[in-house]
DNA sequence: CGCTCTCTTGAGCCCGCTCAACGACAGTGG
DNA sequence: CCACTGTCGTTGAGCGGGCTCAAGAGAGCG
């Protein structure tokens, strides 16, 4: 692992001048390149990856699956702070807990990171904190995005917003394949089961989707119409 | 400046191996003690430090005063994701431009920090680097804990939260003396106006809180009956 | 085939929104 | 000094989008 460390510390230092967040992604997440130094682990459909209050000692990148971060109010309510998907790093916090809880939204596999071990690598490795710093900085804009969402949007404009953003991150053309059910949605936009579904039914009736397989599989057929109801 | 950036490097070179995230605040903030690299700028009530889309060249630390941070929908309608106290840090971002709006909600003093020349500080300087870093990740907590409030918090328990969330940030005893006005709250809730106006009434005659000074100033007389209500 | 889980659809209600008026100040100018 | 004006907060009346409660329709699986 140290071998590891120091020939990604020399490519950086050959970088010329690397802008502190100024390219989004590099070409080759130095992420990837130090995944040795994580730990690959699995996680069946619904399963815990941690909850809130544990101690938060690893932090985690998505391999492939869907993890949803969500929190809990006293009497059960729930709001899903987003879905992480392939390649999203998630769990890292200021303190020494989790303050969200984490689970596998289907079969998921993910690489998990020791906190502390990533604190020298960290300092050793300028490239590597940017691109840290990068990640949870994209996250705290996918957030805010969000809260435009949840605070200002109808539930038709949340519907849209949801559907065109899911095409955006996993589709293969137009055609969408959720991998969360209704409950997740309904929780993720701030909205019930019930309208999330009446939502979906009244756009296939205006012809801007189309619902397929059990209403897991949604196609497109009118991303302008979608896009004009985005907000 | 070098003098500056060279001095703050030794003094963290001493630092007994700094874990990243490990302690929420140090004794000092370096970014107070670096301070002279920004450049501290006053902005009039009202006045707007940046806007959405322009160029990220600067990041943000509040000195006095209170700043805004919002984004538009193409109608008008209006989300403000956070308030900015003193002591806060705002502006970064991951890409070139700015992703939301920035306005002072009072007469206000920041420091504004090139972004580039940080770069460079960053890198030669972990413990910076780790501020900057756990200052982020608070931002992306406190949006996540704000998530929870638009989605699934009723009126009553908007206004709590953030009643009790800005007695905590920035009251002396159990007054809060607020900066901002009611369309500023209500598009930080997710509310209108009149709603808000309607809470806080109801909540005077239920006897948890006093208003005066035109609305402004805000006594907390029942804090647990707040806290019970707030989710 | 029956059981369970998920999604859909219907009927009715309520919380928060819309529209509208009024009140409380502060600033301004005659 | 007071009338005028603009800004901000409060209050009322009525509406409607999304919620609640309830039942039905598919789909997967033993």
């Amino acid at each position: 692992m140290v071998a590891i460390t120091t020939a990604t510390a020399r490519v950086s230092a050959h970088s010329p001048s690397a802008g502190l967040l100024a390219q989004r992604v590099l070409a080759t997440p130095l992420v990837d390149r130090i995944q040795p130094a994580g730990t690959r682990r699995s996680f069946a459909k619904g399963e815990e990856l941690f909850a809130e209050g544990e101690a938060a000692d690893f932090f985690y990148k998505v391999v492939s699956g869907t993890v949803r971060v969500c929190k809990l109010l006293s009497d059960g309510r729930r709001q899903i702070e987003a879905f992480q998907l392939p390649g999203e790093i998630f769990g890292l916090e200021s303190g020494m807990e989790h303050r969200f809880t984490a689970e596998a939204v289907e079969d998921t596999v993910v690489v998990a990171f020791r906190r502390g071990r990533f604190a020298s690598l960290m300092h050793e490795n300028p490239a590597f904190s940017d691109q840290l710093m990068s990640s949870v900085i994209q996250s705290l804009e996918r957030a805010q995005e969000h809260m435009v969402l949840l605070g200002r949007k109808t539930a038709q404009e949340k519907i849209a917003t949801f559907l065109l953003d899911m095409s955006r991150r996993l589709s293969r053309g137009d055609q969408v394949e959720l991998p969360m059910q209704r409950t997740d949605i309904a929780d993720h936009l701030g909205l019930t089961i019930e309208t999330v579904s009446r939502t979906l039914s009244q756009m296939v009736r205006d012809g801007l989707i189309k619902l397929a397989a059990a209403g897991r599989t949604i196609v497109i057929s009118n991303k302008g119409g979608l896009q004009a109801l985005n907000g």
